[in-house]
Parts: C-alpha cells; sequence; structure tokens
DNA sequence: TTGTACGCGTTATCAC
DNA sequence: GTGATAACGCGTACAA
C-alpha cells in the first residue's frame, strides 16, 4: 500500500514549474497547454507527458483573468429534475467542439436563480445556459437585465423576452398521441392538465385542437396544486388517477403530457385492478428512461436530449460571437419530438 | 417590451467601477464583498446596491488567483444517478456555513473521471468530494496519487486506501429489514443480489448474516449483468421478477438492496398478477423518492442525503484545515441508515 | 476610511 | 523556439 497522503499540502505546480523541470521556457509550456501553434510535435509530447507527471493543470481562474474574452459556458440545471440530466451530460461534448469550457451550478430548494446566476456571473461566463430552469417571469426579466451576457433558455420561458428560447414540440407530440389513439379507434381521450408545468399550456392546446380537428371530444382531467418537480409530477398522476377512478366510466384512452406523471397514474390504475392497455391506453410525453422498462413500456413522444442542447449551445456560441453591431432578435427555436409507440397503448376496450 | 439587448457585449464591470460609481476606494468594495470588517453599515448597504445595479459579481478567478488558500470544494457527481442528487444539493449549505464555494463536475459516458478531476484541478478546489463514483480501484489510486488534495469519496470505495470514505451502513439496513420480515412472520426471503454495485457486497453479507441469525434459510436470486446505472438497476429488478415468477413457487417475502431495482421487481409483478404485499412482501433499500409515491409506498432503509453529505464535507474540512503536520490515517465513515415500514410489506400469505 | 504597492498564474505581444 | 514585459481583477499589508 502506498503510503498515506491524505491531507497532503504544498502548492500545486505552476506552468514555470513544468518548464523548469524540462529546462524550457515557461511561454511555450502555455503555448502546449493550449493548443497553440509554436510547438513541436514532440516537445508538446515531452510538456504534456512532465504535466502528468507532476500533476498540473492550468490554472483556470488565472487563465479566464487573463484572456481577452471567455470561453466558458454557465449551465444552470435542477439536479431534481431526472428527466434532464442528459442534456446538461450533451452539453459538455458540444460545448468543447465549439472550444469552450462548461461550469454547471445547480438550481435547488435552498439555492434561488439569483444565487446560481451570480456564482455563473462570477466565473464570467461568456453565456448562460438554463435548463428546464423554473421561470418566474418578473424574476427572469430582472435577471436577464442584470446579466451582461446571452441567456438561453432551454424548456421553458416567454417568447419575445430578452432571451433566446429553445423547446420540444409539445403542441406537435400531443397531436402525433391524438392522431395515434384515434387511428387505433379510440373515441373517449382524456388529458391530464398539467399547467403549472414549464411548457404545460402548450401541450394542453397541442391535445385540444388535435381532438376538435379528429372531431373528438376535449375531456381534461385537472389536478389540484402546483407540480414543478419530478417527485411531484408523480403524484400529480397518482392523484389523476384517483380523480379518473371516481368516474362513473372510464375514458378508454388518457394521455399525460409528462412521463413521470403518466407512471405514477400507471401505477395507481395498476393498484386498483385497471389494467393497461386491456382497461384503458395510456400515452405520455417525455420519453423518460423509465418508460422504456419493460414493466411500463410507456408510448411517448420523445425529447431529444441530444438535439436540445445542441440547439441551446448553437445558439448561445451564435450570440457570443456575433459581431457587436448585428444584434438579432431574440427568438424561439422548436426542437421536433419522436412519437414512440409501446404496448401501453392499444385498440379500445370493447364497451 | 424592454428593449432587445441579447448578444449585448461590453465588459462586466468591476471592483473598481463600483468604487467609482459610488466615489469610495476599490478596496472598501472589496472589504464589503468579502463581508470583512473594516466598513460601515450604510457603506456596506450602498456597496451592496451599487453592485446589484451594475450587475457586478466578483471575478471568481481573480480571487482564487490572489487567495492564499483555496476555499473551493469540488464536486463530482454522476447526473445520471437519479438518488444522488440530494447529497449534491445539500453540499451547498453545508459547504457554504464553512465558508466554502462549490464547484461541481459532472461524470458522463463521454467524460471520465480524469477529465472531471483535472477540471477540478484547475480550479484549484481545495479537496475533492466524490458521489456515488463509480470506482475502478486501479484508476482512484493513480488518480489520488496525482491530486495533491485531500479526497472523499461518498458511497463507495476501498477501505485503507489514500482517501476518506463516507457510506451508508447497508450491512445493517438489510439486518433491520430481515428483522422486519421475521417478526412479521415470514420464513422465506428471498434477496437480490446486485454485487457489481457499490456496496452491493456488502448489503448482501448484511442479509446473510442476520438471515443465518434468525435461523432462516440464505435465498440468493442473481441476475446476469453489471449494473451501475440507475436505468441499469430497475431492469435488474425486472429481470430478477422474471426469474422468480419462473419458479414452481414464489418466496413470501423479498428484499432488494436498491429502490429502483426495487421498483423494477414491483412493477414486473404487478403486470404479472401478483399483489404486494397480498402475495409477497418487497423490502428495497435507499428510500428513492419514487418509493414514497403512494402507489408505489415501498418499504425501505433511508439513506440519509444530508447525513452524508455532512459527513462528507466535515471530513473534506478537517483534512484541509488540518496542521501539515498532523497527517491522520484515511478512514472510513459510517452513517446509519433509518427502516421505513411502509404498504409494500405485511404479514406473509397462508400457503 | 483612503491610497499605494505588490503579487497571484496566466495570456498576449513583442523582439530576438 | 527563447526571453522580457505588460496586463487581467482581486486580496493583502501598510501607512496615512
Amino acid at each position: 500500500m502506498s503510503e498515506n497522503r491524505s491531507g497532503a499540502v504544498g502548492k500545486p505546480p505552476t506552468m514555470a514549474d513544468v518548464a523548469r523541470h524540462l529546462g524550457i521556457s515557461r511561454q511555450l509550456v502555455s503555448i502546449v497547454m493550449r493548443d497553440a501553434p509554436g510547438a513541436s510535435e514532440e516537445t508538446r509530447a515531452r510538456v504534456r507527458e512532465a504535466a502528468r507527471e507532476l500533476g498540473f493543470a492550468p490554472h483556470t481562474g488565472a487563465r479566464t483573468l487573463r484572456q481577452t474574452r471567455s470561453w466558458t459556458l454557465g449551465v444552470l440545471f435542477v439536479p431534481a429534475h431526472a428527466a434532464e440530466h442528459e442534456i446538461v451530460e450533451a452539453i459538455y461534448p458540444l460545448a468543447a467542439k465549439h472550444g469552450y469550457d462548461v461550469v454547471l451550478s445547480a438550481l435547488t430548494d435552498t439555492r434561488g436563480l439569483e444565487a446560481s446566476v451570480e456564482e455563473l456571473v462570477g466565473h464570467r461566463c461568456a453565456a448562460l445556459l438554463l435548463i428546464g430552469a423554473p421561470l418566474e417571469e418578473g424574476l427572469m426579466a430582472r435577471l436577464v437585465d442584470r446579466v451582461l451576457v446571452p441567456v438561453v433558455s432551454v424548456g421553458s420561458g416567454a417568447r419575445n423576452g430578452d432571451y433566446d428560447v429553445i423547446r420540444s414540440a409539445g403542441d406537435e407530440g400531443m397531436r402525433a398521441a391524438v392522431e395515434h389513439l384515434v387511428s387505433l379507434g379510440h373515441e373517449e381521450i382524456a388529458f391530464v392538465t398539467l399547467d403549472s408545468m414549464p411548457d404545460g399550456p402548450l401541450r394542453r392546446r397541442g391535445y385540444e385542437s388535435a381532438v376538435r380537428d379528429l372531431g373528438r371530444e376535449v375531456d381534461l382531467v385537472t389536478v389540484p396544486g402546483d407540480y414543478r418537480d419530478d417527485d411531484y409530477f408523480e403524484e400529480a398522476g397518482a392523484a389523476a388517477g384517483l380523480a379518473l377512478l371516481e368516474r362513473p366510466r372510464l375514458p378508454t384512452a388518457v394521455l399525460v403530457p409528462n412521463d413521470s406523471a403518466a407512471i405514477g397514474l400507471l401505477l395507481t390504475l395498476a393498484r386498483n385492478g385497471v389494467r393497461v392497455p386491456q382497461d384503458v391506453s395510456l400515452v405520455g410525453f417525455d420519453d423518460n428512461p423509465m418508460s422504456r422498462l419493460s414493466a411500463i413500456d410507456l408510448t411517448t413522444s420523445r425529447q431529444d436530449p441530444e438535439m436540445l442542447a445542441r440547439a441551446a449551445v448553437d445558439v448561445a456560441v451564435r450570440r457570443i460571437e456575433a459581431e457587436p453591431g448585428t444584434v438579432r432578435r431574440t427568438g424561439e427555436l422548436v426542437v421536433p419530438t419522436t412519437f414512440i409507440a409501446r404496448s401501453s397503448s392499444a385498440e379500445p376496450r370493447r364497451g
């Protein structure tokens, strides 16, 4: 066993240390670490090796301090939102492709949007990406106003704001779901309203217009309360399930604008002896990892996290690197969803 | 609508700008921003107000560069591990209480442990906290050796390594579960083996020793494959469910060392007409948010994320602030779990 | 409370 | 490829 060295002190090595170690100049080390032109391949190899050996990594703070422009993207996300982690993960390689680093900031119960933004501003991020942030219009407005860098919001946000919005085509996802159910022969398609969710109203409207276009009745199941986090979505779905069970007669299909809620509903129905899809067809939205489980196998519309991340990074980089003169209007970019039919939806029961 | 200013450039303000704006000295602003003594309450208020107004936040890089010691904790986590987000969230306020900032680094498929650690080292973190990192012994050893700061691993890791380990008392949680089931009258208690999970073997041993102590038979349900991520845990549970259903006779109770897997198993049983707890009692481990859903209501042992986070931060801070001479041996800290009886466990079926 | 001075580790730009 | 030098924004020490 190697000697115990936890708690080891000693200052971390600097570029000068690496240079001294190799008997070369400090700026040559800098060139290598930045992948800048001006060093031979052999030198690069030697420098990298020495850096590994000495445990050297360039001081990020010193680098951002000195650099003329920032090469850091600030990403604000909500750890409690399980469905969004894939977006966050996808950002890293995309940012790297453009030459940007990423700094994460978590939005939690004890840490408001303002504290998070201040942290990212402190890191002198070139742009801020908000992933699924619970946006309050007023708060956002003040915030964007205080921040001197472009802001891109993924999954929520007002149109025509001072920031760009990337969102999934929730309305079209709902339309696809309705068309799918109608093609299976469903007449009674209920919809669980989750209007407090970002994009909730949009998805509801997609359902409503699709149902009307196809000559079916709008049937909204409302659940009380504010549902903003994943934990609560499941509860909201469970509550909707109980509401449905109290009806004299179940609809033949239920559409839920969020997979977590759909799963909560599914479990509640199952616990009460209602089989899916034999008794009721169920369709969600998101394509949560859980939805793919064989025991759930939920028909849903997939939000492609990779595409959302790519759109967000692209927009941010374009804003950052835009000529100061060419101030384009902020916009809303809609990313299509993919409808995935699984076994939670089938032909309606008879009677 | 306010004028469009996205893509706005202009350098971010500095302390000097704030000072100039107020007609005071730069270091007075510094004093206020650091909460250091030497400014009147009135001045503090004015400075804070001006900082808000100008959108000023101290340049983190410049600050860490100048400071003699680092006041940053580097947190390495896996966004895909849903169960761990509460630990990450809890770290922020705890670190703040000790005066530390937090920098997050995500471990993803496209981003190895080494890249993440390098990022944190670049930020000159005073210590590294690994949350549920999938640790390979060799990799960890090399890593800890290269990093000059203390490393604390939560939830996994080898004893006697060069880093501190914080983990839950998984063995005792399993014992509590067995005792609970036995007290309900269960004779046949099966255990789903998830040995590839960090702490998996520990929990299995807890089950085995408890079952033997109480005079019951060890009954292990093994599922093939490597299960390290949440997504796979659910599948592993589902696979275990199928394995159980193939038996001529079900045990009266099943113990699963992970809630996600337990839920996968629960769903599989439910889909196949096996009722929980009427036909089979089910006990998990973790107290996932999902386990609390009324439709699932899983009996489990709660890993307290707050306690784990507190232990990790405390150990890290102690290591950081230890006198260079007093090099204490790295250790393993065990945090107790809380057994929570819910409705997924009940008296055994007859026959 | 202010002013002055210095240095943290790096990038950037010279001339060599 | 080297070497010299300036500058980034801030913390810290000291004298006024």
